[in-house]
RNA sequence: GGAGAGAUGGCCGAGCGGCUGAAGGCGCUGGUUUGCUAAACCAGUAUACGGGGACAACCUGUAUCGAGGGUUCAAAUCCCUCUCUCUCCGCCA
């Protein structure tokens, strides 16, 4: 979320900057806001005057004298001047409470505003309210040629015997899929291709819970304003399915202190991921393209703030990496404004390219978050031993969604025959050079 | 599922109704001493939000001892509820 002084005191250009994104939903915040440092001002006042009282009242080791209401006091006190400061204590403590509610009703109105606010858009990210306006910064690699018509990837699947969507719709319902045989093994290999080109180029393998809690969707912006999006478990406890590795991995730094020379920390978790989908009824019905369940490898970085954008292009290049070595085409657009997620300042999405809708497909997204997420997580680190704590800046991508990973090959690498043939540096992990029809 | 124990500052750990933001230790920072290292000694060392000051140093107010309520003139300390952690037994893997 964004910082609560900071939309108080530049509320002008706040306003300015979301409004790159679309729509602004800033309510009532000045006001809620004004109100906020009057009570607080109030509060702090009677507290102050009981603690007065208290000290009057306390058989402390030195005489105390204090002025209380114009009257000045000397201990010790006669009894019926601890009358009267007895009640006087109860009266504060009386109208501190009665304003005590007051205030948190209006904090938890400016929380409520703070966490559904989007964040700032980068200098950087093209003008532009959709996808339309998104601006590709480099395309990499060849369109495949195929010397025949090039088949979905389901038609692939589905003829070579090793993807099944009417048996996961029996077991599951729509949006699901079986994978079998060397599928099932081309997603492991694919996993474990990408897990070890990362842990070789300095990120941390980690083994997350798939399931959390509120405060960790909190943390990284997924709720409150989302929830609709995600599964969760009924009852007691109540936990959501991660809807992305950002989720865990990002919040296990949450509410920690990190050492400056620490950062910046680099993590890649390879965890299944799961989505409603609300909303995106009629799109990619067919296929892998949007499933309720899929699997995914995601990089993810806390770094110095002053470190964050060239972190980002690292960590995006590092996505990159992935596509190039399948030897997959590929794009990378800068979103617009407009299609920026909640959370992030600026993101690139990785396409790859699919030859049977002769189209680019997000494959990787790649955002710098700032201190956005840092925020409402309180990741903080210390820059050195005497400075104060600060936010910390996030970052993370996918390396690659796994799922489209598979599209993209029985796309690609889709044979005259039916078979496909499996990229080089996947055999080791294969065992086969093909899948062809048993 | 049953029976217990506990949650205090970066960490460990006292305190169990009243100048206690909280002893002591560790760690950290600065200094002294030292051929280097080590050690010893001295000093400093929480965060947040207000007010003053130059959005500086600094001064000052308030809050914070897992969370939320309650008792009391006064709560880290007493009571209630919740959350989490740990130990033992059972159960499952």
């Amino acid at each position: 979320m964004l910082d609560l002084r900071y939309v108080a005191q530049n509320f002008d250009e706040v306003v300015a900057r979301l409004s790159r994104r679309g729509t602004v939903e800033l309510g009532e915040f000045k006001r809620l806001f004004g109100e906020r440092r009057e009570l607080n001002v109030q509060i702090e006042k009677l507290r102050s005057e009981s603690a007065d009282v208290g000290a009057l009242l306390s058989p402390g080791k030195q005489p105390v004298t204090r002025e209380v209401r114009g009257t000045s006091y000397v201990q010790p006190l006669g009894d019926e001047q601890k009358n009267e400061l007895r009640a006087l204590s109860k009266e504060l403590k009386e109208k501190s409470k009665d304003l005590e509610g007051k205030l948190k009703e209006i904090e938890s109105q400016l929380d409520q505003i703070l966490l559904t606010v989007p964040n700032l858009p980068h200098a950087s990210v093209p003008e532009g309210r959709s996808s339309e306006q998104n601006v590709v910064v480099r395309v990499v690699g060849e369109r495949p040629q195929f010397d025949f018509e090039p088949k979905p990837h389901w038609e692939v699947g589905e003829s070579l015997g090793i993807l099944d969507f009417e048996r996961a719709s029996k077991i599951s319902g729509a949006r699901f899929a079986v994978y079998k045989g060397l599928l099932a093994r081309l997603e492991r290999a694919l996993a474990s291709f990408m897990i070890d080109v990362h842990t070789s180029r300095g990120y941390t393998e980690v083994l997350p819970p798939f399931l959390v809690n509120r405060a960790s969707m909190t943390g990284t912006g997924q709720l409150p304003k989302f929830e609709e999006d995600s599964f969760k478990t009924c009852g007691d406890p109540e936990l959501f399915l991660v809807p992305t590795a950002e989720v865990p991995v990002t919040n296990l730094h949450r509410d920690e202190v990190l050492e400056g020379d620490q950062l910046p920390i680099k993590y890649c978790a390879f965890t299944p991921c799961f989505r409603r989908e609300a909303g995106s009824y009629g799109k990619d019905t067919r296929g892998l393209i949007r499933q309720h369940q899929f699997q995914k490898v995601e990089l993810v970085k806390f770094c110095r703030p002053e470190a964050s954008y060239d972190e980002h292009e690292a960590l995006t290049a590092d996505a990159e990496e992935i596509l190039k070595r399948l030897g997959l085409h590929y794009r990378a657009v800068s979103l617009s404004a407009g299609d920026l997620g909640f959370s992030a300042a600026k993101c690139y999405d990785l396409e790859v390219w699919l030859p049977a809708q002769q189209t680019f497909r997000e494959i990787s997204s790649c955002s710098n978050f700032e201190d956005f997420q840092a925020r409402r997580a309180n990741i903080r680190f210390k820059p050195s031993a005497k400075e104060k704590p600060q936010f910390v800046h996030t970052l993370n991508g996918s390396g690659l969604a796994v799922g489209r990973t598979v599209v993209a090959i029985l796309e690609n690498y889709q044979q005259k025959d039916g078979s496909v043939l499996i990229p080089e540096v996947l055999r080791p992990y294969m065992g086969v050079d093909a899948i062809r029809k048993a």
